[in-house]
DNA sequence: AGCTTTATTGTCAACATGACGATAATTACC
DNA sequence: GGTAATTATCGTCATGTTGACAATAAAGCT
């Protein structure tokens, strides 16, 4: 039997490496009135003309995959400074993605506060925030393969909700405990009892931090504003260490005897 | 202010899309006597010769990810159907991961139970298992940018076994609780209490099925041979739903009132 | 002042977990 | 062949966590 093996860049290989063009897409999902939203852009040229799609585009040379992707979403959505966290989804292809050819693409999944997003004139591609149900519900059509991209996005965030603490990524700098709590509904799709869902989120050590502060005008008692305890911090586009799993099977340790 | 947009193929962009180099590289894991290894290659020609490196190589035209990452392993092991469990672990690059060039990679994970690898003829990158502790503890090099894949392969493998039934794919079709137990004492580097571990692995619903044969042969008294449920079986490439998860904060229904 | 609203604390039963004793069913050894 | 060693499996118990829900606190509203 014959090994065939495969090298970067060598000459014996039957020919030269395929090279395939390489695109960031940015599934951005916020929370709004406590519905789960993602930022959708208005295709402008076939294919898919006047279908949704991810805010993206091409990795330009000299560029990592965040930094591509945090580009373009701040490109398309004239906003400067990213709120929220960024990281890598998967990537997808790159056959039959793209009826123009094959295409790679590199989806990230951003969790972010509510924001606003620049209005652009009408020769450009509108970003704008979409419910999410309007789209698991068929009332609007994505392009490429953005559907199936979206399941593997939300799937993704109803699992970092579970494991870690990134349900903050939703919430601005300091938050209360039910603004939380909206989160995790919105996201999973479910209502949660706010005393045991208090309980559990103060109750977790390294999870939450009170600022001493409350929320005054809303209606009422007011409540106390927390924030991320600094270990629970996500780093930018690193994998989050989840702090807070009472998980399936835990690494239990046992006398070595 | 003005707002760039950038679109596939789109003529108006300023230059022809970049293309990449995409390469596919595979982390394959098992067990064996108790130790975790991986499967490396060592590299013969430059650069990084003699190094350890991930089996792996170009993705071709008309060929998807994961389609690409099979093919590469079973030609460098020489082995024709893999067993274990396949799935993309993410993707690094393209820039500053090789001296020669961006080269864009999407790594994946394999976790797989112990499987001989073909001994090829002293011309080829000879692919063989390897004790991951050896290149933890810096005995063993690898090339490019693999031991920080590594990295991210070992604390993926250590959530899988947290939250998924994926441990089991490290096992062949039928296994005793004792080889599951090893398992996740090799991933995790922990020893777990074995009453313990088989009150919880025979008790999580969905998990394990009896297949109602025992061990012979073996020391001690013979075990109970499982396999995976039905349900806990993973779809190779679709990150696998956790069966068996108390997880931190859980989509907890509640009266809608 | 009293009602409504939201936040927060507390209680209790059911269940899960970690530590570890006891027993069962084999092979290994003398 | 009998006893020891080995491994598997079941059981117990104290402690911790969870889900359901009552009660209290602190604001705004009328």
């Amino acid at each position: 039997m014959t090994i065939i093996t495969y090298d970067y860049f060598m000459p014996e290989t039957h020919a030269a490496p395929e090279r395939f063009p390489v695109t960031v897409d940015v599934v951005a999902l916020t929370v709004r009135d406590g519905e789960l939203n993602v930022l959708l852009i208005t295709r402008l040229i076939e294919p898919f003309r006047g279908k949704l799609a991810f805010p993206g585009g091409f990795v330009l040379a000299g560029e990592d995959l965040l930094e591509a992707a945090g580009r373009e979403l701040a490109e398309e959505t004239g906003v400067e400074h990213l709120p929220g966290h960024l990281e890598q989804l998967g990537s997808y292809g790159p056959k039959g993605r793209d009826p123009r050819g094959d295409v790679l693409t590199v989806a990230h999944l951003l969790l972010a506060p509510d924001f606003p997003v620049l209005s652009a004139g009408s020769d450009a591609e509108q970003a704008a925030w979409y419910p999410i149900r309007d789209v698991l519900e068929g009332r609007l059509e994505l392009a490429f393969d953005h559907a199936r991209i979206l399941d593997d996005a939300l799937e993704r965030a109803k699992s970092k909700l579970e494991y870690s603490p990134l349900g903050a990524a939703f919430c601005g700098e300091e938050f209360t405990i039910a603004q939380l709590r909206s989160v995790y509904e919105a996201v999973w799709g479910t209502r949660l009892d706010p005393r045991n869902f208090h309980r559990k989120a103060t109750g977790t050590p390294g999870f939450l931090e009170d600022t001493g502060r409350m929320t005054t005008g809303d209606a009422g008692r007011p409540a106390a504003l927390f924030r991320l305890a600094p270990d629970a911090r996500p780093t930018p586009g690193q994998p989050t260490r989840a702090v807070l799993n009472p998980p399936l099977m835990r690494p239990q340790a046992v006398d070595p005897k």
